[in-house]
This record gives structure tokens, C-alpha cells and sequence, in this order.
DNA sequence: AATTTAATGCAACATTATTGCAATAAATTC
DNA sequence: GAATTTATTGCAATAATGTTGCATTAAATT
């Protein structure tokens, strides 16, 4: 498991001791957290408004996705394709690349989300004229097999 | 185009002044709508309170479908399912059916959500073990025509 | 070491949505 | 059709999540 140390080590973006704790949860953890859930997972001080601005600062730098929930919250985890991607390719973008679908599963009970690495749907993707892609999202809604 | 009165006639649901006005509003429009900009749609006197229950409640009798949009916000749209779904269908079942995937764009700029009519992903669709199927949602993200 | 720049911590604020409860409206029973 | 029961509405208060302002601290640069 790479830490997030060496991650930071192969980039030019800044570490501080926050952004590290935050980036060793998300690579710790396979699905995405809310706020709240990381803010559990972090020392007992941590500061959640400093947690906000880390985790908004990893997003435009492209190290991790972001997801909204039904729940109004948003979940985040590491974005796998920034990890895999080498340092050449980094440095020619100033935020990672996004685009591929990535789907989950999001349970209407407790909010969770889960990662669902199986599912890759084909289709042609048309958009209204002058429309500008970024990403797709694929989300699948139901009960999580601890809510049933 | 079916007007909310000869909708809510076709059912056994109960219809109030407010749900009349709620669902024509959405009957009328071709997107999503958001808690706000339906709100100003409606009378000026209308409560807000009473719009957040009457949407709950529309969504409880399955005549409305909700997503979630990256600003936090609910949006809004008319079940069409529901409309189209003759009488019989829909008096052996509680909720509505909800199952078909209906795509969307989503702006992250203004917010506002379109819908995708042309996009028709095929998938297969393998859960976790003891995981519930309700729905799925398929979002495109980007700029729209007037926010790029 | 001095200076500039960026990050943190705390308080206040913003937005969206829900809950409690009295008042009103609608449906049901007699 | 009046009396009773049930459901809905309106207003105030509260909840949950997230952002902004600003002084302090830490980090990077000169």
C-alpha cells in the first residue's frame, strides 16, 4: 500500500502534516468518506474547518474524486487514475484527468457509498450543443446488506 | 399536455390546492427543478415548509422522481413512468416503479440539471452480496450552454 | 536571518432541509 | 348536514453540512 508520503514525494504539490493524515485515510480506505467519517478517523484535535480546505485542496489538485449523496453529504476518495499516473503525465495538467466512469453504489439507509469496480457501461455519449463534458457519474440506489 | 387535476383524478391520492399547483409546475417543465426555483414559480404567500412536504410526499406516492446535485440541492422532476402507467398498474403497488434509468446533465456552474433522453447505457448489473436494487441514476457533469 | 507566502484554528455565517405544534381544512361518521 | 376524526398548512425553531473572515502560526523563498 503506498503511503501518503512517497505520493506526495513524487508530486510537486505541497505536504503538510494535515493533507498527509487526510490522503493516509482515503488510501487506507476502498470506498468513499463523508467529512464526518474522516474527521472520526483523524486525531481527536483535528480541526474540522481545516478538514474542509484539505479536502477541497486534494480535489482541484486532482488526488481525489468527490461524490454527492442523497443525504446532501459528499463522500470522497482517492482518485486511483492520479496514483497510477506518472509524473510526466501529472506535470503536463494542472488537475489530474477525471473522465472515466467509476460507478458506485450508494445505499438509501445509511448514505454509504461503495465502489463497483464490475460495472462498465457502453453507450454514445451526445450532449446539447455547446454543452461541455467533465465527468460521468454512474450511481446505483438501494439498501446496503447491513440496512436490509 | 395532462394538466395536475386529471392526473391526481386518475388516482386515489388525494389532492390539496398545494399539490395541484406543485405538480403543475413540474408537469410543465422539461427539467428538474430545484426546492427554490420551484418556490418562485408559485404563489408568492406559498410556504416553504409546505413545498419541502409536499415534495416529500409527492416523492413518497411516486409521482416525482429527486436527484441530487453537487450544490447540495434536491432537484426535481415529474415520474413519467407514473403518468404513463394505467390505473391498474399502479393501484398494486404502494410506490410507483422507479427502476429505469433515466440520464441527466448536471452544470457545475449554475447548478441546473437537463435531462439526457438519447442516452441508453447497457450494463450488467452485478450487486454485493445481500445488496438491494432500487434505482440507478446516470449523471454527466460539465458546463452547460449558458454557463461555459 | 529577514521577508514573503501559505496553512491553520476559531468564530461567525450561509444554505438547504426537517421538526414541533397550534390553527385550519378536508374527509368521514352519525 | 352537523359533529367528529383525520390530514394539511403556516410559522418558529432546530438540524446538518459547508464556507468565509481574520488573526496566528508554519513553511518556503530571498
Amino acid at each position: 500500500m503506498k503511503t501518503s508520503q512517497t505520493l506526495f514525494n513524487q508530486t510537486k504539490l505541497k505536504a503538510t502534516q494535515a493533507r498527509l493524515e487526510v490522503t493516509d485515510i482515503l488510501l487506507k480506505n476502498p470506498r468513499p468518506l463523508s467529512h464526518q467519517e474522516i474527521l472520526k478517523k483523524l486525531p481527536q484535535n483535528f480541526d474540522r474547518v481545516t478538514l474542509y480546505r484539505n479536502l477541497n485542496w486534494l480535489l482541484k489538485n486532482g488526488l481525489i474524486h468527490r461524490i454527492s449523496g442523497e443525504d446532501r453529504a459528499r463522500y470522497f476518495e482517492i482518485n486511483h487514475q492520479f496514483i497510477q499516473s506518472n509524473e510526466k503525465y501529472r506535470s503536463s495538467r494542472k488537475i489530474a484527468p477525471d473522465n472515466h466512469l467509476h460507478a458506485h453504489f450508494n445505499c438509501q439507509n445509511c448514505g454509504k457509498f461503495f465502489c463497483l469496480d464490475d460495472i462498465h457501461p457502453k453507450f454514445k455519449l451526445e450532449l446539447p450543443p455547446k454543452f461541455i463534458f467533465d465527468t460521468i457519474e454512474l450511481t446505483v440506489k438501494g439498501k446496503c446488506s447491513r440496512c436490509q
